[in-house]
DNA sequence: CCGGATCCGTTTCGATACTG
DNA sequence: CAGTATCGAAACGGATCCGG
């Protein structure tokens, strides 16, 4: 997870965070299914361990990508949230949907997704991530 | 780098590719380098051993993002190229450069980069494939 | 030389159990 | 609820060796 990327090439920093399976996951869970609690993490169908997760939070957490704070409701409960700047890697993630639909032959990606995302790629990604901040502030 | 990822969710084929760290970097060379042997591989900045580079290398023909045939010239040389596959991962990567472009404070990105994506995202991945095609056309 | 395979010490991962 | 501790398994990485 810690790597030593350091070059001069764009997408170099990049790949600390996309070159990572769980925290590609994680912001998956935040942004498809809203997911904000630890436990909710933990529910995945790929089924993460609570010290991988754990991990991959903070460092989260650390490289801005999410804020934690508690839930002022119930105050044993933490809220994790994603920040803008995981929210600009929603385009990332809208195209790598559209390469999914194309290639996976398991993939859920329906034609009107396709469809959605083609016919205005930055309208679709800025519609998402307003959904998203929705969600989280409603929280 | 084997995971066992079957969800509904549209990217989660993806993830076996995107959420590996030293396969990634293998996209980068070939497609910002045009790298195309092994040896050209090893000397990436972020130092990849011969070993791990020949098991991505394996896993990315099985998964037919590579292909592998033989320098006609040099009959010793393999020559690794990408597919179509793999150029559809273009737009992903160019995302990626303008979501560096904006928060990596080391990047390589510039003005003109940022410009040329943003302008038309569609033709400037498209340019870009037709370029590394040429380039490993002549080889 | 080129493209690996093999070996081996070290690091990281991940499943489970446990805790404040 | 949200983690930590433990410990075996897997992956990594460096060095070396080897066939063509």
């Amino acid at each position: 997870m810690t790597y030593r990327i350091r070059t001069e090439c764009p997408f170099a920093y990049a790949l600390g965070i996309l070159g990572d399976k769980w925290t590609v996951l994680i912001l998956r869970e935040m942004f498809k299914h809203h997911k904000m609690q630890f436990n909710e993490f933990l529910e995945v169908e790929e089924g993460i361990s609570s010290n991988i997760l754990a991990n991959r939070l903070k460092k989260m957490e650390e490289a801005k990508l999410i804020t934690k704070t508690r839930n002022p409701n119930s105050r044993r409960e933490w809220i994790y949230r994603p920040t803008e700047k995981a929210l600009d890697l929603i385009p990332v993630l809208a195209e790598l949907i559209l390469w999914s639909g194309k290639y996976d032959p398991f993939t859920g990606v329906t034609k009107q997704h396709v469809e959605a995302i083609t016919k205005d790629r930055v309208q679709f990604s800025e519609n998402w991530k307003q959904q998203i901040r929705e969600k989280f502030q409603n929280k």
